[in-house]
DNA sequence: CATAAACGAACGGTCGTTCGGTTTTTTCCG
DNA sequence: CGGAAAAAACCGAACGACCGTTCGTTTATG
């Protein structure tokens, strides 16, 4: 599949996940009415990434969240109760859709070597089209408070679980060489990260995410697959 | 060659660096005895590496530093002038290390598998030997003042130049299989870069520097060897 | 006793957060 | 339909805490 099919296929607008998130979070934001949540929601998100990715989350003030996003401060107010709390939002958000999106292209594939194949290119697409979002929770993720930081670390893990399993079963089925799935699956994941890490290097080679999929996918499976 | 015998071979001790840090900042360090000069620098650096890589070199502040340096506020501003060109140093200082050490280990090889092992790892043992900083350098780049922002980016092409290079060599020799070489060479520094941006997985599961290396060295072999 | 080094209180500024007041939107009754 | 009352949303000055940095004083060295 390429790149703008799998974007409308998973249909992941702003609004839907600010709205997600809203929903999630009805007790803590003053805001009554859903329309008017959601809107600002979308625009506290969009301006909380940018100024984050760009000069890190500690050293963004919410004098700047705030006039990027177009908010005064009391207004923000009303829609996070404390910044450490923006934080734990921005993370949740993108962890249950990336965990979602996941399950829904895996299911029902059974061939390992193409159940690989689709969990490398889901995982890229997702990243591409969730970049900000995958880089603030890669560079951010020390800065946690302790619960939170134990469930991005579980989250990782639970993902480099997904990559581990198909390589097992695919050695069970005699199709992929004996490796070592753990390590493998670790740096698939080094890999996949690289793209929306260092997008900066890829843009200016002007190398396009299929063209990355194609060439990390050859690899993976030079290295993986039983050579008769 | 064993990472113990790496270490050994390399003798890069903390003072060391610290002295050779401390005669490029002659003129701004206001310390005259070297001895006490480069006493204090070791702690100094160990501390903020420290502090840093823990809670972000943002949120460290230099009442954090000072304590953990066991120095008052007025002690440490005898040795950095600012909080800024402290971040300057810590990167300066690691930039020309890790261009020595990666020439010296590389020169007077001629035989491109060779010298790709060669390479991959002298850049893993030495990430190795300087996690913290090799952490430090990579997560708070995005931090750095505009001109040691593009030093920093600089530093980052040229050591994947030093793969590339010898892929291409590798290639026209005809032992290596046609490949992109710059993306090959960035898929390489991303497997490396996870080592030390990664490690409490790997010390985890008790995964030891050397087999990370033999098995990246497999990866990458069994990829861009031609097959006869 | 002279010089080097270390000290830590003090300064102006910015931070996250609060809150009393104002504006905008919705509701409801004559 | 119209406009006043009620509710919802927004505003930004103000607060105490903490930040990076300075500097007059004290302690250590030789």
């Amino acid at each position: 599949m390429k790149f703008e099919a799998f974007r409308k296929s998973i249909r992941l607008s702003k609004e839907d996940i600010s709205r997600s998130l809203l929903e999630e979070n009805r007790d803590r934001i003053k805001i009554k009415k859903e329309k008017v949540a959601v809107r600002n929601l979308v625009k506290i998100l969009d301006a909380a990434l940018a100024i984050s990715n760009a000069k890190g989350f500690a050293s963004m003030s919410l004098r700047d969240l705030s006039s990027e996003a177009g908010l005064s401060m009391g207004a923000l107010y009303s829609y996070i109760s404390s910044k450490e709390e923006l934080l734990d939002m921005i993370q949740q958000q993108g962890r249950t859709v990336v965990a979602r999106i996941m399950s829904e292209n895996l299911s029902g594939i059974n061939e390992p070597a193409e159940k690989l194949q689709k969990a490398i290119q889901a995982h890229l697409y997702l990243s591409e089209v969730l970049q900000p979002w995958f880089y603030f929770s890669y560079m951010e993720t020390k800065n946690l408070p302790r619960e939170a930081h134990r469930k991005a670390i579980e989250s990782e893990l639970f993902t480099e679980g997904i990559f581990a399993d198909i390589i097992e079963a695919g050695m069970a089925k005699g199709v992929f060489r004996q490796v070592d799935p753990r390590l493998s699956a670790a740096l698939i994941k080094a890999m996949l990260q690289d793209w929306y890490l260092k997008r900066w290097k890829y843009e200016r080679r002007k190398v396009t995410v299929e063209e990355y999929g194609e060439f990390l996918m050859d690899l993976v499976l030079s290295y993986i697959l039983v050579s008769d």
